[in-house]
DNA sequence: TAGATTGTTAATCGATTAACAATC
DNA sequence: TAGATTGTTAATCGATTAACAATC
């Protein structure tokens, strides 16, 4: 049955809406859709004909709520005492995320990683077919990678016209990004995977996400250091040493400060030098 | 001055804390701290010594209340009037992220992705630095890339304990990543970037993040079928044909739960034979 | 001083989670 | 029927945002 729909004011004029079906899906649930499906083919694949929430939030690294209610937003297609039918969620999910239907994605800038990408296989897994590898390096067009031969990025709008791209990837050096970005654009195309360590802006029709090396690594190294304080605490024994320790590299920042022009970099600390971090425990 | 801290009960107890620092940066924040850290670099580099909230939210795409809210989980580094001291405040935030230390990264896998990241000179900029390649085929072992050697997997905890690798980053296939993972664990390693188009499990004390460039590709995916299906309802002028587009694909899944153990791929649909997709605008 | 901009508050929004009635 | 499990509710939590007093 429909639901009643979240009491907004703006619901006072709610239009009629298909039975079983609310108006979105939550960006959060969207974003968990892909990991479902990629357990579910497994499953699939392991002749597993029906799977509980339980098992299908173990296999997918969350909780069973999260996965009743994410697949809650799509409609009822579970069945309460026994689960859901794994073949049927598979094609659910791959409709709503547009996987029935057949993406063609052009790469710009076959570097190292574009070469990568060109030649990962995942890609071509479900329903994104990689159709045209594109270069600014007039040394690399021509060249074969994977079977799709590199053009010249002068080719861009015909290319896109001509093999109907629906996607842009952008893997060029962070200086080239936004030109690149702005061409995809101006070809058409409507929606721009980023791996260039640089932020782009778009239309606000054009759906643009990232990837991005770097940030995730810094909060890596975010929470690392987060775990050596908390060790190095742990080891005093003292429960004020941490904000101790904090407050010495507040001095440290301090001083910094009242050098005015000093690089950011003379303030670097090695492991070495400083606390050492919980590694090598092995040995 | 200190905040007096959010009242929740377990305030009750509080410790003293060190004035002008909170005791947990929010995780959506310290997503963003490299994104700003980025722009402010590249400020720097301008010679621009000051910067408003305004400016550097432009820089990172996002607003300036988010700006100012994130940097105050830091401090009060700003300057009422003023703005912040780039400089500084790259200093500030580089301490906060543990980029003042030095980071050791283990690459394993060196197929083209592992190729490309251990290529990737992203990676070295700014405290982070790759001292071992691994892979599990013994031809590759031996391979020089980019000044270091590939080693064979089975050395992994001899290399982690001698180079002290602090991150380990998996780039092998999904079928391999979680016995990597559990052998990079093993051996001393508490921070995990994995590539691997899987699911990884982890003892609660390791952080791992991972980047997924399948399930970035499906949530365009998932938000370009909705633009499709908007431009159509659009097309017919008809507020009611959306739904009636939804309504015909549910038809279509509830075909193919009849048909029971149908492949949920007899269901696809190219974009030629159904709705054209907002494409090739310039020509 | 007048103008500019931060740091903080409080309202709002969206996501998560536990709990349980519905129901297979 | 008894047991299992969904789908939904409502409480809670965390993130976002606008607004503005503080203050340079």
């Amino acid at each position: 049955m429909a639901t009643p729909g979240r009491a907004t004011p703006a619901d006072a004029v709610a239009p009629s809406r298909a039975p079983g079906r609310r108006q979105g899906i939550p960006d959060a649930t969207v974003a968990r859709l892909p990991i479902y499906l990629r357990a579910l083919h497994a499953l699939n694949e392991s002749g597993v004909a029906t799977i509980s929430s339980d098992a299908l939030a173990d296999a997918a690294g969350v909780n069973s709520a999260k996965v009743r209610k994410d697949l809650s937003h799509l409609g009822s297609y579970g069945t309460r005492g026994v689960g859901y039918d794994v073949e049927y969620l598979v094609y659910q999910i791959s409709r709503e995320l547009g996987l029935t239907q057949h993406w063609r994605v052009a790469i710009v800038g076959i570097g190292n990683l574009g070469h990568a990408l060109a030649n990962y296989g995942g890609f071509a897994s479900r329903g994104f077919e990689v159709v045209a590898l594109l270069d600014a390096d007039k040394a690399s067009v021509g060249e074969d990678v994977n079977g799709t031969p590199v053009t010249h990025i002068d080719q861009l709008p015909r290319l896109v016209a001509e093999l109907r791209v629906n996607i842009g990837v952008i893997a060029t050096p962070a200086k080239a990004a936004q030109e690149v970005c702005d061409r995809l654009v101006e070809a058409g195309v409507t929606s721009i995977l980023n791996f260039a360590p640089t932020v782009l802006s778009v239309p606000a029709d054009v759906q643009l996400r990232k990837v991005d090396l770097s940030t995730e690594l810094q909060i890596l190294a975010f929470h690392e250091q987060r775990k050596a304080l908390a060790a190095d605490r742990e080891a005093r024994g003292d429960a004020r040493s941490s904000a101790a320790a904090l407050e010495a590299l507040d001095a440290l920042g301090d001083e910094a400060r009242s050098l005015g022009s000093q690089r950011a970099e003379a303030g670097h600390v090695t492991n070495d030098a400083a606390t050492p971090l919980p590694q090598a425990v092995s040995t």
